[in-house]
DNA sequence: GGAGGCCTGTGACATTCGTCATGAGTTACC
DNA sequence: GGTAACTCATGACGAATGTCACAGGCCTCC
């Protein structure tokens, strides 16, 4: 019997995957919770061998969740499984120790098989996920372009970032000039954009 | 006993609230399609008598969908059952004719309980939402604004909108100046954002 | 028929933005 | 100790953007 934790920020979703997976005869879902920051806490209350967690919750996020739990609590393994397959969410996910990556799109049968492999000790990705991830390459960012790309999401001007990240308006500027030119955009707008979609920030 | 149709492009979530949704005695999901444009056919061809709508799939989106429903098969009621609680889509939703919206942070007790009383004739809608779509008020861009917001969107340049639409680059930096107004942004970005997010485009 | 609103366009203007050259300070690595 | 990369900054330049005034044509509504 394999013991799961579920954690999405949507109660529908998660009420609606646990339905799921209890048919499934030799699952039992444990726990569910829809933060990130309380993952942990229910892992180790219900002793869950595995947490699906979702990338977009509030608290921390899926990826950080993974991160935290591989440290504190090496037991228990985790599975990523989310709505966007973008090549940096995957590599992140590798990166904090998740073991497995899944998208909401796939059938339940991958879901349910990739849960079983986990379990088993291996380590379970989508392969085309896999070709695109290693085809795009790591962020070509730079620590602080990646801020100032972060800080200009909502649409905010030259003046507000500076404030926000303790620059000059100058040095915002030549930030976004290269991250531009990185993310082979015209336009600060088209950047933040590409970067969202590659998975760079 | 309630016949449903299901439409959500995510497979994954496709086939859990069919688990979610078949535990209930009076429920019976007769079809389930991930897109919009297969909406109608199913419905006809398994005489459903609700249809739970996504908002966001491929094809033509949940609210097209919604329509063509009322239209083409009066005796199928159209449930919205979206992410994004967003004011403009309930109320896009309801002049569509779709009797109810739910969004997928609900309990699930909710969504059931929908269900028997849209079956039964109702219109229902979370009070909350309905609130804050009546204070929001509608859309104060003209359709031109709208336009151009929204071929604005993935970062376009003036001179790219303006081929997309035939028009001059200055009747295009005209539309987005008032709609940058209209919006309360200091930018093109910003007004975008807002636009979008209270439902706008 | 007149008033008002929207669509489309032009021209002009100040501001913001994106690019480039350049330099100093820091850290990391060979 | 030297090289390289990153961070932060300044100044200057052209291009893109946002704002404003204005005008003709087309609707609709009173």
């Amino acid at each position: 019997m394999i013991r799961l934790l579920l954690a999405d920020d949507q109660e529908l979703i998660r009420t609606a995957l646990a339905a799921l997976l209890d048919l499934q005869s030799d699952f039992e879902v444990v726990a569910a919770v829809g933060r990130g920051d309380e993952v942990v806490a229910a892992a180790k209350a219900h002793e869950a061998d595995i947490a699906l967690l979702d990338i977009e919750m509030p608290g921390i996020d899926g990826l950080a969740a993974a991160a935290v739990l591989a440290k504190e609590l090496p037991g228990c393994r985790s599975l990523i499984l989310t709505t966007f397959g973008r090549p940096g969410y995957l590599r992140r996910a590798l990166e904090s120790g998740a073991s497995g990556f899944v998208v909401k799109d796939a059938p339940a049968e991958q879901l349910a098989d990739a849960i079983r492999r986990v379990a088993a000790g291996e380590r379970v990705v989508d392969p085309a996920l896999a070709a695109a991830t290693l085809a795009t390459g790591a962020s070509p960012l730079t620590a602080r372009e990646r801020d100032v790309l972060v800080a200009a999401r909502p649409g905010a001007t030259i003046a507000e970032i500076a404030e926000k990240l303790f620059l000059s308006e100058g040095t915002v500027r030549n930030y976004l000039s290269s991250a531009i030119a990185k993310a082979g955009a015209r336009n600060r707008a088209e950047a933040v954009r590409t970067a969202d979609e590659q998975g760079w920030l």
